[in-house]
DNA sequence: CAGGTTTCTGCGTTTTTTTGCAGGAATACC
DNA sequence: GGTATTCCTGCAAAAAAACGCAGAAACCTG
């Protein structure tokens, strides 16, 4: 990995998330903490980010404090990226939706990793094009300017050509009995179509979406092999999930 | 292997790849890497690349690459935006390519303007997404990372598929005897897909590329309906193109 | 076509950059 | 106050770049 390409992935890292560091990022670029610390002092020397013991914060940071909740569900939400991370290998093709779970996997997937990922979120697709080796597939067609996503037949019937080895859905609303539902139902054809192409299905929700019911009905449980949380496996919440067959992490 | 052509490989890799290594090009060219670190300089000097220890990355990294022409030449680009837009009617399907210029006819657009707008340029996109009343249909393919479009024959067969009133076309080069140029072999594919497809072809270009030549053709001048420039259409320099039949703006 | 000039390329040497490591100093945390 | 990180300094090894040079190829030019 280049010197400037490191940098540039650090800089990205903290606009992202605020903060980094050191410890954290020298384990994620397999290099010596040292050479973190150097690259820190030069990028702080650059005015691009603002250095301090243990690590380096964002320049917008110290302004302003943001709402807790945000923060909070963010948390969560990289929990979840974690767990879903986990299930990423090396050379895999990968089709996601859209949402801020799946913005969330997308921003801490590891520089190392290389694979192919396919979607037609706007925001997620660029967060697919900040990393380093990554192959990013962009599905077409009219954009729903709500969802900020291709929505339409050519986009289903370009789901429906494609075969990827991992599916990752961002969920609105999951529920033991009504399986996954939404609210968009242009949004729900898609899914229902990469549901359909993709050798193995997982959900992605927050707890707080847990037995939630929308109007529209996305797929049963049974069509999904794993759900993940950032709760534990056996939260008694989970529980009707794990009685009805679904994996969950 | 010739030098010439050597470097348009080179070129050709770090657009694909958005970095290449020296050790890495020595052994797949077998040349010496002497020869490669002179060929990364030149390329560097001439704004192509940016050269870094190690190999070479491709602009799109460090994304503030153009401190001087930045400000100055937006005003040129707001002149030629505005000119570009009194080409538009309300309902019409309009095909444009990506880069700055196109990316300030996006944001010049009027708000009450109604028209379909369909580009693959991932930043050109989200600035239509802004606007109220334009439809954006996306093409899908995979990402070029470095000119952020997307690239690929699922593009180029989607394009041909649709019937555009007009296609604004975005140039790196243009010149009385080679035409349109271009330096990404791929983009060039896309455009010559766009240019065939639409029913009127629409240059924009800054008065700075005009009598400029890249090493890729993309099309002759008898191809391109107009050509929009911030200089007067009487101007001198835009001679040749007149009596070369093209309308000039 | 002969002779001269320029350009291109590879090789050896020197210089610079980058990176990791060790040991002591500074800092944060309990 | 003690302990554990983290930080800084100097240093050394490896990699890459720069430099000078020379042979070869291409290219004028009369």
């Amino acid at each position: 990995m280049l010197k400037k390409e490191r940098q540039a992935y650090i800089l990205h890292q903290v606009n992202l998330h605020n903060k980094v560091l050191s410890s954290s990022l020298c384990t994620e670029i397999n290099v010596s903490e040292d050479t973190i610390r150097r690259d820190l002092q030069e990028l702080s020397e650059e005015g691009k980010i603002i250095k301090v013991h243990g690590g380096a914060l964002s320049h917008s940071f110290n302004e302003v404090s943001f709402p807790i909740s945000g923060v909070y569900s963010q948390n969560q939400k990289r929990i979840i990226a974690q767990k879903a991370i986990s299930q990423i290998q090396n050379g895999m093709f990968i089709l996601t939706s859209g949402g801020t779970t799946i913005m969330e996997l997308a921003r801490t997937l590891p520089p190392q990793l290389k694979a192919t990922f396919i979607s037609g979120s706007i925001p997620v697709i660029l967060e697919y094009m900040h990393h380093p080796n990554i192959e990013v597939i962009l599905i077409g067609d009219k954009i729903s300017k709500n969802s900020k996503i291709t929505v339409g037949s050519e986009a289903i019937a370009k789901i429906k050509q494609i075969k990827p080895d991992l599916c990752f859905l961002g969920t609105n609303a999951i529920d033991a009995e009504h399986g996954i539902t939404d609210n968009d139902w242009e949004v729900v054809q898609l899914k229902k179509a990469m549901i359909e192409s993709s050798k193995k299905v997982i959900c992605l929700s927050i707890a707080e979406k847990i037995n939630t019911v929308q109007p529209i009905r996305v797929c049963g449980l049974s069509e999904i092999d794993m759900l993940i949380t950032e709760l534990e496996p056996g939260n008694p919440l989970l529980k009707t999930f794990v009685d009805a067959g679904v994996h969950v992490l």
